[in-house]
DNA sequence: TGAAATGTTGGGGCG
DNA sequence: ACGCCCCAACATTTC
């Protein structure tokens, strides 16, 4: 329904409805910025939309949400304002609001999941008559619209896409500082209370083991970034693969609630070793890996069914089991490949898993198991603090080979040598498989493999304190490849 | 941003 | 001294 603007009721305001998502700063924010350094002013809304399946955000998720909309509405209050809340359709929820308040401008940030991209369009087909409307992107280093190949076309390759992401003039700093002194709009309408959206967990509070490792809000992403600056960016290169070690930025759930902005790490990095040529090479390394996020985000934009579609289309038949048995020991970690069950655990109890670690599991749900690429999706959806809807599917269909730029099917990590080389002394599989604790670096990444002797001195039972190997590697290899080549000849010969 | 199978080479033990 | 064999180490190809 469009509203007829009464001139009336409008001398010079200049008032905005910020609309927030997943921007949740307000320094490096271009449009917070746009909508507070003006003379008008402005009324923070944040919209909890539920109404889709992959606007929901999933449990860690919501704990995290939770505490970073609790931690912006600190910032606006201490500032003079009022971060509104309200629960339901984000394009009903905004209709509704510009009813009953005199606002006469919207201003965003650009989202490129599908389904933010709808509720753009829908703003913009809604109400660009009568309102002004602005949108900036900050979310990304680069818009999609920007990178492409020679005949114009998206990338579906990482190297040249990133390669020519970095022949870009690159991006300006901008503006840190967030406005002074705005003027709040605080009109008198409904706004929920935080409390009473239940995004924290009650029965059971499994959320235990989130807080002592996270600190959500635009604080605690510019403090971790300062801490892989100053420990882990010098050893990033060999480090990053090490799950025992806090070698990563652990930037990524900052990043998918827009925390921090990427262009900010960006600058920060490449200040840090800036003359310094070996810490310059291990600033690229992980730039690169910054790369990657944009690489899937421009891969949802260009495809927006990459959630739901193989990317590779002959995928389509590919002859996925159904098991829920298996989905739901790997869910648990307890599939007996020690590697595996500790990222698994490590997930469930910090809501994070070692970027390593993801593609380990990865490959045994998908290849050992046969188990649907989804049904990984789905779970992390649900368990990642960090669960963003581009990485997440990019990320399960590249490890299924069914994305772009796609690990081949043939490639099957073996948990038992990944374990051997990234853990090599167990360190962190002791860490997350405490029944494993007392068995010493021989056997921690193959306890089946241990004499009665020994797993007696560590006090494990196999079948009982843990698992046996819920599929041999070699057999589960074979049967993965089997599966791919019968798929594949019967895709040829159809 | 693998792993396993297969091929090649070169040093050393030994007849 | 020489050829033969073994096999570790490395390289290539195949899955």
């Amino acid at each position: 329904m469009l509203r007829i603007r009464q001139i009336t009721l409008r001398p010079m305001a200049n008032t905005t409805l910020y609309l927030f998502r997943n921007d949740l700063r307000l320094r490096d924010n271009p449009a917070w910025a746009a909508a507070t350094n003006t003379t008008g002013s402005v009324l923070p809304l944040y919209v909890l939309d539920e109404d889709n399946t992959h606007s929901r955000p999933g449990g860690a998720t919501r704990w995290w949400l939770h505490h970073s909309l609790s931690a912006l509405a600190s910032e606006i209050s201490a500032a003079g304002g009022k971060l509104y809340l309200r629960q339901g359709d984000c394009v009903d929820v905004l209709e509704s609001i510009l009813q009953d308040t005199r606002v006469d401008r919207i201003v965003l940030s650009r989202g490129y999941e599908p389904r933010q991209r709808q509720v753009e369009q829908a703003i913009h087909d809604n109400w660009h008559e009568q309102y002004e409307i602005k949108r900036y992107g900050s979310y990304l280093l680069f818009e999609p619209e920007q990178i492409q190949n020679g005949q114009g076309l998206p990338y579906k390759v990482f190297t040249p896409f990133w390669k020519a992401c970095l022949s870009m003039p690159e991006p300006a700093p901008g503006k840190s500082s967030a406005a002074k002194d705005i003027d709040f709009y605080k009109p008198r309408i409904a706004s929920d209370k935080l409390e009473d959206w239940d995004l924290l967990p009650t029965r059971p509070d499994w959320a235990g083991g989130l807080k002592g490792h996270w600190q959500p809000g635009e604080a605690g992403a510019h403090e971790q970034l300062q801490r892989f600056l100053k420990d882990g960016l010098h050893s990033y290169d060999s480090d990053r693969d090490l799950p025992a070690i806090n070698g990563t930025s652990c930037l990524s759930p900052h990043l998918h609630h827009g925390e921090i902005s990427p262009l900010r790490i960006w600058f920060e990095v490449k200040k840090f070793a800036a003359n310094d040529a070996a810490l310059q090479k291990q600033a690229m390394s992980y730039l690169r890996e910054l790369g990657w996020r944009e690489f899937s985000n421009h891969l949802l934009f260009h495809w927006p069914e990459l959630p739901e579609q193989p990317f590779r289309p002959e995928f389509t038949d590919f002859p996925w089991q159904e098991d829920e048995q298996s989905l739901r020991a790997w869910q648990q970690g307890r599939t007996g490949y020690p590697i595996v069950d500790a990222g698994m655990r490590q997930l469930w109890h910090t809501g994070w898993m070692h970027n390593r670690v993801r593609m380990i599991v990865g490959s045994l749900l998908v290849k050992h198991l046969l188990i649907h690429w989804h049904h990984g999706e789905r779970w992390f959806w649900d368990t990642l603090v960090d669960a963003d809807q581009a990485n997440n599917s990019a990320g399960w269909q590249w490890v299924a080979g069914s994305g772009a730029d796609a690990a081949p099917y043939f490639r099957v990590f073996n948990p038992i040598l990944q374990g051997k080389k990234f853990d090599p002394d167990g360190e962190y599989v002791r860490r997350w498989v405490p029944e494993l604790q007392q068995l010493g670096k021989t056997h921690i990444h193959t306890p089946w493999e241990a004499d009665a002797t020994t797993l007696a001195a560590a006090g494990i039972t196999l079948g009982k304190d843990y698992p046996r190997p819920i599929v041999d590697h070699a057999a589960g290899r074979k049967r993965a490849l089997a599966a791919f080549e019968t798929f594949n000849s019967k895709r040829k010969a159809g």
